[in-house]
DNA sequence: ATTGAGATGGCCT
DNA sequence: GGCCATCTCAATT
């Protein structure tokens, strides 16, 4: 069962929903955080002109030209990081973003890493939103979950997790890894699908995957072209 | 809820 | 030099 070497070796657009509901653990001397995910991208190598590997292998892409089940980590827009977990044989360039998940575990650090208030503050808050000092936050008439945002995105689940450069290449199916991906709960239901977020090219391309209906999913935005004045 | 601007580093042509 | 697999905040419907 799981999600082993062989599995993920398989072809990206097979891969990529096996990993929903599938859950992400990081170990450092912080603590742990594990999130469930929820959102993941294919991206297919030389087949596919919104992949990294696309005009073949650089030092930055390394990592998806090797054995699957490894993370290739990016930095991008001079100030986030986005993960990956390399697919299919070595050899043959593909990987799968992952793109939003639900943090099942270490809620406290990564609210921490996230710049958001303690749970104790968020306490506060609430003793003052009940008592009518504080407006009560609402979205859709529902009073809004504090930590649904909290890997919501793949810059966010990055800081939640505390992935950024250094991570690049490890090995997540390695016993003794600070980043383990197990099979987790996983997803016995249709995945939805749709575009890829914020891409120029391939933008028709239907290879987006996420569980409907999740709350930590994160919104839908087409490419932009920058103007300039 | 949706839109737009700005911040910012590095990769690739 | 152009282009990002983005996020947050503010202004507006």
């Amino acid at each position: 069962m799981g999600l082993g070497r062989e599995l993920l070796a398989g072809p990206v657009l097979e891969v990529a929903p096996l990993l929903l509901g599938a859950v992400l653990v990081r170990t450092t001397g912080d603590g742990t955080v594990a999130v469930r995910l929820t959102e993941v991208e294919a991206y297919d190598g030389p087949n596919d002109p919104g992949s990294h590997a696309y005009r073949g292998q650089t030092a930055r892409n390394a990592v998806m030209f090797g054995p699957a089940g490894h993370l290739y980590v990016y930095f991008t827009y001079g100030m986030h990081f986005c993960m990956n977990v390399s697919a299919g044989p070595e050899g043959q360039p593909s990987a799968v973003l992952l793109r939003a998940g639900e943090v099942i575990e270490g809620v406290e650090l990564a609210r921490t890493r996230r710049g958001m208030p303690s749970r104790d503050e968020a306490r506060f808050n609430s003793a003052a939103v009940q008592s009518g000092v504080l407006p009560s936050p609402r979205r859709n008439g529902r009073v809004a979950d504090p930590d649904r945002d909290l890997a919501r995105g793949p810059a966010r689940l990055c800081v939640a997790l505390g992935v950024e450069r250094d991570a690049d290449g490890t090995d997540l199916l390695a016993p003794d890894s600070p980043i383990q991906l197990l099979p987790g709960p996983g997803y016995d239901g249709e995945p939805a699908t749709g575009p890829r977020v914020g891409l120029r090219e391939a933008a028709d391309r239907p290879w987006r995957f996420w569980i409907p209906g999740d709350p930590t999913v994160s919104p839908y935005r087409p490419h932009v072209p920058k103007r300039r004045s």
